[in-house]
DNA sequence: CTCCGTGCAAATACTTTGCAAAGCG
DNA sequence: CGCTTTGCAAAGTATTTGCACGGAG
């Protein structure tokens, strides 16, 4: 029934790109950050391979930024913030929706919930920053 | 600086039509729905359309589900559950994050927040009734 | 040796856009 | 009339997929 699954140098590289960045990165950044070490790295399989990594659990996807899906290695309930500005995604570490309001959820609505995400939509520090500089000028 | 803004039938027949329902519809749906009655409708302007009345803030955009943005004519802070068995996007009436909260978390982090989105994933009270149909077979 | 993983390129699917014609004020 | 809206079709962009070959167990 469980399909079998063979080591992969270029799988391991894929998650260990997406873990070793806090920016929620696309499946083309993951592509262009290996490309210098795997020039031999097809983009097809960076999206294999994040879709597999997705649908065990082992990242999540944050949702689709400006028509491209951003991925988070890391899968401890958190809060997303995008910046509708410069499109850039922050963490916010806090968890806003506690496991007993989304026991309360299931009961009341009959539903089974498997995740729970929160993106925040605004301006982010930097482009305010910059925003209240040129308003300055 | 505002731009004019002229009448167009088409257009309050796309704003009808998503308020129409609580589908939370596409762009193609809303094409689809509205082709019978105008037959020369084109859907680069539901498009069009769409993407003007999201950015006034007329109707939100719940997020991309499977590839495709999804549309809600009901602007009042509410949460949203997507099945990932059919894909349907269902309105869960509660709020989760009081605006208390948003604004703690404005100055936590130094950010400006313009919308809050809280979306639930999980299997749908019709999904999991057919579930439980076919396990007991 | 037998499947799994991949490169490559073609195919998909959704959305956006340029342009000339039609419509509103 | 001037500016907005639209149809149409073409272009754009992200993602998926088929297939033959290289790789892991």
């Amino acid at each position: 029934m469980e399909k079998r699954r063979n080591y992969s140098r270029k799988r391991e590289a894929i998650l260990a790109a997406v873990r070793s960045t806090t920016s929620h990165p696309t499946a083309d950044w993951v592509y262009e950050k290996l490309k210098p070490e795997y020039p031999d790295l097809s983009l097809g399989t960076v999206y294999r391979n994040l879709a597999q990594f997705k649908q065990d659990g082992t990242i999540i996807s944050v949702g689709v930024v400006n028509g491209q899906e951003r991925f988070d290695g890391n899968v401890r309930p958190h809060t997303h913030f995008v910046c509708s500005n410069c499109g850039c995604v922050l963490d916010i570490p806090d968890e806003y929706i506690s496991s007993e309001r989304v026991a309360q959820a299931e009961r009341k609505y009959h539903l089974q919930i498997d995740s729970t995400d929160i993106l925040l939509h605004g301006v982010c520090p930097e482009c305010l920053s910059k925003k209240q500089e040129s308003s300055h000028g």
